[in-house]
DNA sequence: GTCTATAGAAAGATAGAC
DNA sequence: GTCTATCTTTCTATAGAC
């Protein structure tokens, strides 16, 4: 490298620079980018263009950065999965009743931008074979467990997924069909019909 | 039958006969076809061409016939959920209870062929915008009504609307996520966990 | 009524310049 | 490290023969 340093010190030759040239900020915005746009769009209903459009990149760096859309995936459901993770075993586990479990959820399920961004995903992209692999690895490691722990007593697995399913059904229909009587009706009459359930889910039957 | 066969007696001018030329039998295989299609891969991931091959026509007979792909998809979501309709409200008005409920419901989404294809096609399409709409229509109108009428009593809409969420969620993590602690547990452990949700939205909580 | 053939758009992925 | 340009495949939908 003696004497072809031509690139660096006398930017005339080639002063290009088209970018910032920061890979690690662009792997990081690219990837902002897919959660986003998986959650909002699903694994087929997203492409890669434009998650790289929205990213501020080319859909060539994508590839570059994470190989196949495939892989981008698997990433972007596994950082929204962590992110919906620290919400629902945090709240059980410090001995939180239905009723507060049953709130939380529809706190979060209104609003279009939530903190279940990983069940989000999951949801809208439920239709590819590879993205339900992915998810249920994710979800085995990162949600049940967590929360069949802090439920505890008979049971628990069963428990914490059949709580996961419930959850899963809720935002389903609230938030993404939009079912009248889940979406437009007082949140004060859902959160009574659907507390005792959780505290059934909570206690464990005898 | 006796004279008929038209096609046959001049078959020297337009001998072709490509097919049998029943319209509203290639219709019925079409949506058959497209049904089971997409209950299987969802809306994106089927595509016009394996529907039609499934129905052994060719793929432009499935635009003849429904005029875009997007309208074969409402009417096969249409009929699937107006399959699925019959089943819950019928052992709801009968005054079932939640184990029976929570039977009935493992019964049928253990194997892959099953009577909750409406929703299996719901599930798998939950990613097109459109598609929500279409199930939103259709579910409130088939499903939540009759099983708020089943029901009854105080707040029977969110109740409805809250067990078909629960049986959505449920048939997400069971048969397409395919939880381990739902999918290859034993159902009877399930199904005592699952009975009394049921039969709390059975009967209202005081 | 059904076919073959193809138009036209959009997808994911790659090559090579700078 | 990032770009432009392009390859290849696949999709829905249409045109026209028979």
């Amino acid at each position: 490298m003696s004497t072809s340093v031509d690139f660096d010190d006398n930017s005339r030759m080639t002063d290009t620079t088209p970018r910032r040239r920061d890979a690690t900020a662009t792997r990081r915005a690219i990837l902002t980018s897919a959660r986003e746009a998986f959650a909002e769009m699903g694994y087929d209903g997203a492409g890669v263009r434009e998650i790289a459009a929205r990213a501020g990149v080319t859909a060539m760096l994508v590839n570059r950065y994470f190989g196949s859309k495939e892989n981008l995936f698997a990433e972007a459901v596994a950082e929204g999965m962590a992110r919906t993770a620290v919400v629902l075993p945090k709240i059980l586990s410090s001995g939180a009743t239905g009723e507060e479990i049953a709130k939380t959820l529809l706190g979060i399920t209104g609003a279009s931008d939530t903190p279940m961004e990983g069940f989000q995903i999951l949801l809208r992209s439920a239709s590819s074979r590879r993205a339900a692999e992915i998810s249920r690895e994710l979800i085995e490691r990162h949600q049940q467990k967590a929360i069949a722990t802090a439920l505890g007593g008979d049971l628990a697995a069963q428990r914490a997924a059949l709580m996961l399913s419930l959850i899963a059904g809720v935002q389903l229909m609230r938030q993404m069909i939009a079912l009248p009587a889940l979406a437009d009706s007082k949140s004060k009459s859902v959160v009574r019909t659907l507390a005792p359930l959780f505290q059934m889910l909570i206690d464990g039957n005898a």
